[in-house]
This record gives C-alpha cells, structure tokens and sequence, in this order.
DNA sequence: TACAAATGTAATTATTATAATTACAGTATC
DNA sequence: GATACTGTAATTATAATAATTACATTTGTA
C-alpha cells in the first residue's frame, strides 16, 4: 500500500477534462474488463504515468476502483448512467475555476484595483456554475453511446 | 499607422478575460477620459505593453478607441449598458475554446481514440455556449457599478 | 518460488506557454 | 523641438505542462 498523497497539481488544466472523460468514456466503453493504464495511455498516446495520475483523482472521486498486480489495471465502479458529465468536471476542477484572476496583485490603491480580484472571482464562480448546470444534461452513458 | 498584425496568440489564455474586463471596466468607470496604458496598467500591476496588446483585441472588436500622441490613451466607443460580459468573453475566446483537447493526436486505431476528438470538439462548445449565455445577463455598466 | 505484468508515486528533465522587458518607429500636443 | 503617448517586433525570463526514468509494491501464474 502507498500512504504518501502524489503531487499533482490541482489546477484545471485545460486538458484534464479531455483527459479524464476519455479514459472514462473507455472504461464504460469495456466495463466488464480491467484496463491497464498502458492501454488506455495507448488510446490517448499520452504518457502512462500521466494517465495513471489521472485515475488517481478519478479513484479519489468514487469514480473507479483499481487493481494492483498482474491483470491488474481500472474500471468503473459506478455504472456509466449513474455518472453525470458535470460530475467529472467538478471532480477535475476541484477547488479551481476555468478561467481565472491575474497572479500579481492588482493596485490597491485604485478603486478598480482594490476590489477586482473579489468582483471577478464571482464571476468565474458563475462561469464554473453555468457549465457545471450545462454537463449535468449528459451522462457518461449517454457521451458513450456517441461512438 | 502601423500595418502589420501583432503576433499576440489567438489562445483563449485562463487569465486573458480578467484582464479584458479590468480594463474595460477601468474604462466605463472613467469614460470621459483618455486613459494611458501606463496608468491601465499600474491599476492591472502588469506590463503596459501586455495591456496594449489586449487593448489592440478590445479595439478589433470596436468595443474601443485609441488616440496616438501626447494626452492619447484608450477610451470607450459603446455606452456601457450596450455592452455585455458575454460580448467580451466572445472577442477574447476567438475560435478558441476554455477547455480544450490534447495536442497529441489520439489513436485511430481505437475505437474511442478515432473520435474522442470530434466528440470531445462538441463538448467543448457546448460548454463555451453555456458560458456565453450566463454571460449574456451582465453589462458592463453593471459590473462597473458594484465599484 | 521465481517471474512477469501491473499500480503507485517520487524525482528529474524537456518542452511549451505565458509574462516581462527592451527597443524603437510613429504620432499628437504643447 | 521636447514630451508623452500608441503600436509592435524581438528577445529574454519565468512558470506551467508533459514526458521520462526509476523503482518499490502488488498480484497472478508457470
């Protein structure tokens, strides 16, 4: 067993949702099978650690268990009609939002300055809100069917 | 007059609608006036030449206007009541979406790898649509006037 | 029991994207 | 003519992202 959390950043990457939806989208695709994160890195032709770094957060999430050891690999754990799109963009987004505030500072000492960063953190919130309400529409079943 | 295109990307970069809508709303908030880009960006606490590079995106959109010379800088050309978060949100997204897919291209020799990105491709926009939309109920002046 | 094939994760390196800076031509005002 | 602007190219610096290497651990199977 491991105990020590992995370092991955928690920042929405633009990418991870793609990322993410498609090993999902594979693991409903052969939900009787484990899948290795070889496989499925094969499919996305990214790196394997990457993608099992992925599955961390989507194990954190519920979402799916794994298997050590030879024959080992991933698979759901919930059926894929039971998994809204938006739930895997919540899990993904975190704490974070899609689009977001400058890093430095803005001037305190303009009026514009002092507050910006407060008027437009509700502002991404609501943004983060809208396409969360929007992938609610969808399943991982439904997303499936597609192919 | 300057005939070449800037080479500013056209990549709906996280940061890039924050710094639209602080200056835009700097703008609204002093609309008789010519602001510098200096003085935009010692509000922003960034690089003047950074805020004259999305005052030149601001203008393409004809949400602005410019004057060259001593006493120049940048001023409003629409009321701020016609003009709506979504119209900026539209201009700096460009054909660009907020989330987007791998660069790496996935592989066809999947079923899923072969169109993930057509599939993907729809998601995106329908996330980008659900952003505009939301946008769409907030104006400029409205946001301006939380200050 | 030894081997093979997996996950899990740390650490490092490589690559790309973003931001800042420098430089300077052009323009308008005083 | 000096000054204070815009416009933009080119370069450099910094940060973020992605890939790789390495290896401990786990599990199935020959």
């Amino acid at each position: 067993m491991y105990c020590n959390k992995i370092n991955y950043s928690t920042e929405l990457v633009k990418t991870r949702f793609s990322i993410a939806l498609h090993i999902m989208t594979l693991l409903s695709m052969y939900d009787n099978d484990w899948l290795s994160s070889t496989l499925i890195a094969s499919s996305l032709n990214m790196n394997p650690v990457l993608v099992r770094k992925e599955i961390a957060t989507l194990k954190e999430g519920g979402y799916i268990e794994s298997k050590e050891g030879k024959n080992g690999g991933v698979r759901l754990l919930k059926t894929s009609n039971k998994i809204l799109l938006s739930d895997i963009f919540n899990l993904i987004k975190g704490s974070d939002t899609v689009l977001s505030l400058l890093k430095n500072t803005p001037n305190p000492n303009c009026k514009v300055g002092k507050q910006i960063n407060e008027k437009l953190a509700s502002v991404m919130n609501t943004i983060d809100n809208a396409i969360s309400k929007e992938l609610q529409k969808q399943t991982l079943e439904d997303f499936k069917n597609q192919f």
